[in-house]
DNA sequence: GGATGGTTCAAACGGGCGCTTGACTCCAGC
DNA sequence: GCTGGAGTCAAGCGCCCGTTTGAACCATCC
């Protein structure tokens, strides 16, 4: 019960808390986190986790439902009909996609490593929660974009392997990021270099799916 | 209790020990897996581990040693010289290297998986030891086969996006597994599966390669 | 002033972890 | 038959884990 308009300390705490598991969770993953090194960060004791969110993987989900939030309400998903030219729409889709990936902002910083985290080394309740929520619609946006710009009649099995091919390209940096800078080649933090990269994605997209002529082996 | 046949007890222990180790740490990562599970598979004792490589992260490192060992053993890469036209060493380098990631066969049954988790988390070790033995030579092959085929002038960092945008369209079924599978378009385990997906992969990137015109902007 | 109820705290619980120990079996070489 | 080293084993070490507990704190209301 809650009735203050300003924060009660007991809202710092759990803002606190929501935030340096977000910053754990993101680097190491659900596994490896602790809930003690969590409450360290957030200057807090070990029995707030239980007091505020039940446990530890409810902290998890509540992490996830607020990186899931930002996600999407950060910035607005580009769609076809908000494009003359299906190309101009993958060219902003792409931005937007990168931008959402790569983007370490105060807006939404645990999102794509969460993400990369979970893909790995799946925990039930979020990876459900992120496809339905956020990878179905983005696959579904750019599964119509691509089949804007292809219009060649196409298995369905051939186009959904070429809008993953699309996600790929978006979501590589981010996903490889320890090998890519490994090997002298760090993805782009800054907004511009983001952009930059995602404008070569995207017109090595169009022109690869423009010119596609895979299917005859088939 | 195991009579001597043509390997010594010694010798088996050891080996199952490896192939249990691979298996475990494939599923779950390093962190996560666990000296007691692996020996209970191995159907040895916990101290084995200790006795036969030392320590947990020795095993770790044994069976990324044995994994690079056969992926690189298991098919031979293929190089831009084998082929007269560059588009071709593309389509058969595309190929080999998503039947390497994708096939779960007895010959390299872990490399895929151990590779995911070090992505995500890197153990000190191991992902030097990856870097330097499979990554590096891999995206030096697909620089040359890139450059062979634009064939235009270009930036240095372009044309390693669009080098590790070959790369992505190659390990992303992979990598995002569990995503694909979720939202209803596993990646495909069988041969004919893998090389029907490399076979569009490669014919995206080509005519994505061939017709790339992304650095007015700059 | 005293009771109430939300919030924080140090301490401890049971359990799993990687690793170590020391006794045991087994067998080849003498 | 004895010995010594290779290999195995159950037991236990200290540590960290997530979680629980019960008391203390403190603003609020009677």
């Amino acid at each position: 019960m809650a009735y203050h308009a300003s924060n009660s300390p007991a809202d710092d705490t759990r803002e606190r808390l929501l935030h340096a598991a977000g910053h754990e969770f993101a680097r190491v993953g659900f596994a490896a986190a602790s809930v003690r090194s969590i409450c360290e960060a957030a200057d807090a004791n070990v029995s707030a986790v239980k007091y505020h969110y039940g446990s530890k993987e409810s902290l998890y989900l509540a992490v996830w439902a607020a990186a899931a939030e930002q996600m999407v309400s950060a910035e607005p998903m580009p769609r076809l009909e908000q494009f003359e030219d299906p190309k101009d729409a993958l060219r902003a889709f792409v931005a937007w996609f990168m931008r959402l990936v790569l983007t370490e902002s105060k807006i939404h910083p645990w999102a794509g490593r969460l993400l990369a985290h979970e893909t790995v080394s799946p925990t039930p309740g979020a990876l459900d929660m992120f496809v339905k929520h956020c990878a179905g619609p983005v696959t579904q946006e750019i599964s119509r974009i691509v089949k804007a710009i292809v219009r060649r009649p196409m298995k369905a099995k051939t186009h959904d392997d070429l809008v993953f091919a699309v996600v790929a390209l978006c979501v590589n940096p981010k996903h490889s990021c320890e090998i890519l800078t490994k090997l002298g080649h760090p993805p782009p933090d800054s907004r511009a270099g983001i952009n930059r990269m995602a404008r070569v994605m995207a017109e090595f997209a169009i022109s690869g799916l423009t010119g596609f002529t895979g299917e005859e082996g088939d």
